[in-house]
DNA sequence: GGGGGGACTGTGACCGGTCCCAGTCTGTGA
DNA sequence: TCACAGACTGGGACCGGTCACAGTCCCCCC
């Protein structure tokens, strides 16, 4: 009406003409409204919605100093990106929980070293609040080089290389690996092998750890394998110690997809499962229960996980310091072990 | 220095008078450089580098309307979200093209109804500058939506709802689907199964167009089923065909997860592939080559089509109109078939 | 009746860029 | 000698919010 022009988005300035207040008062109202009389705020929030107002982000942003949106930052490998179902569960969980505090989440992938130096520039420049790092290796100076730039950060799992500086959520690996050992043998198995994954990603490191304390004198080192956390690798760790010993009765791989990998070699030289050789996973990551047979696995919280990442990142964007949480893993049995 | 207190970033102020010229002259150097003397270009670029000064993303946004990143918009379930692996590669793919050109991506997911509406008023808001969308349901009323709000957007596959209306980047499916399933006849096959995609996505609905044209009589409808691209549903389908009919010689999957699928049911059924039955996929998504045995498949250009997609949409953003592009499919052979 | 404090409101300054217009300066052609 | 075009520069206005501060009003208490 007022113009004829192409609709042009209504302001804040708008809406305060629309309601008979100032700026100020249609400001106090969108956040939060506290010290704003009832009646002004009924007006204010009419207002929005005659005028159809929403607020604009680049302009906050620029007043706030505050991006409204946090990182999801992967370190690891393309290939590893998308096979690796558990960054899915972790991402939608961390989108919600952001969504629900009309934040949003911006993917950063930083796999080449090109990619490391674009991401670093890029968070420095004040584009994210907070990063949440996701799969960090140990070996990494990344990591080193983003908390040296004072970068609120959150990791999802214990960071091997800045362990006791970074906040973090993580499952007690070691204890859930305990568990399922404990089960395995509980079952009655005796020889039991572990695919575990990367040496210097806390659920390789502490998962072995926590197979080995709980095997005791049953131990053998020579069942003890590693991988990289994907199918292929998996497959390849279940073939190297079916070369090496045939009496194996159980294997205990540190993520649902070696275990998946695992079963598939396990079935091609004629072992059943879980018949001849049971087989439990880890992370209970949807593909576990899709799984032929549904895998045995322990259960991360997801959703707990990414929920506590978000808060507590958002608590040291805020001036909070953070600390180091650990959630528990839950046994899931199924028809695999 | 000029301060004691805490190292405020260096605006573009701080550059003009380090360089002893005016914000204007440094914005028309950052921007471009056209109508600056070189001496002032000099001046400018050595008083960045001496500040060490990067732009402000959310001022410059806010001048110019423009948010500098795109949306990659996935309307697709989220167990099927990190299975499929094409959307990893579009993404990647995505990624590169923009921050060559310094600008950010933002991962948008709209699976649930309520994450719909959530996308599209952040996308309304003007958060980013256009969407790039990923596999879209034809029956999915939410694409028509963002459409009428005047969204730049640029589809990955031709969007069956608004063909003609949307520009898109696709392969030329049918075209495609024809070259696998000519490469499965010369291989001397005669009875040839087909295990389609959704029938409301172009990749479900033009592969088997080109599959039913290329078999001409050969053609047996008992011999088309269909899944929803995950390996498991390759392998449901794969199944529905073995009761149906024992004497299927190979098997045409619409993408290489439902060909692993397949594979693996076959095997279970003592099957030999490709010996008892070749199986082809199509996508050629990276499992094609590490799978037992790596899979004949249909290579899409990942790279090119999402470059193609963002610069097309950086160009509907600028003001172009887009087209329908289609870009060729190379078969690629390996063992499986 | 006056002082004080709490609840609420309006306004100017500011965030850090871009855009545009009004200059200035230099060189060229009439 | 002067008008004029073209190259380059400077600075005010503006993008749309937030924030701090200065009011105003009203009520309560001494």
């Amino acid at each position: 009406m007022e113009q004829s022009g192409a609709a042009r988005k209504p302001t804040i300035r708008d809406v305060a003409a629309a309601a008979g207040v100032s700026r100020g008062t249609v400001s106090r109202v969108i956040n939060g409204g506290h010290w704003v009389s009832p009646d002004a705020r009924a007006a204010v929030e009419d207002a929005i919605r005659r005028t159809g107002y929403t607020a604009n982000h680049h302009a906050r942003s620029l007043a706030t100093g505050r991006s409204g949106s946090l990182a999801f930052l992967l370190t690891e490998e393309h290939h590893l990106l998308f096979e690796d179902p558990t960054f899915g569960l972790l991402l939608r969980g961390a989108a919600e929980a952001l969504s629900q505090r009309s934040m949003t989440l911006v993917l950063l992938v930083a796999g080449t070293e090109a990619e490391k130096e674009n991401v670093l520039a890029y968070v420095r420049a004040g584009h994210v609040d907070g990063v949440l790092l996701i799969s960090s290796h140990a070996s990494d100076p990344f990591l080193g080089r983003m908390h040296e730039a004072g970068i609120p950060i959150v990791a999802s799992g214990l960071p091997l290389a800045l362990e006791g500086l970074v906040p973090s959520v993580a499952i007690d690996e070691a204890g859930a690996a305990r568990t399922m050992t404990r089960h395995l043998l509980d079952r009655g198995h005796r020889r039991i092998a572990h695919i575990a994954g990367p040496d210097d990603t806390p659920g390789g490191r502490f998962r072995r750890e926590g197979f080995r304390a709980e095997m005791g004198g049953l131990l053998d080192e020579a069942l003890v394998e590693s991988g990289d956390y994907s199918r292929e690798s998996g497959a390849a760790a279940m073939s190297r110690l079916l070369s090496r010993s045939r009496d194996i009765d159980a294997v205990f791989a540190a993520s649902d997809s070696m275990a998946a990998g695992a079963v598939s070699v396990l079935r091609r030289e004629g072992l059943r499962v879980p018949d001849d050789v049971a087989v439990a996973g880890f992370d209970d990551s949807g593909l576990a229960e899709t799984h032929d047979p549904p895998l045995t696995t322990m259960r991360q919280p997801w959703g707990r996980i990414s929920e506590a990442m978000v808060a507590m990142l958002l608590d040291v964007v805020g001036g909070g310091s953070g600390r180091e949480l650990t959630l528990d893993a839950e046994l899931v049995v199924r028809a695999s072990a």
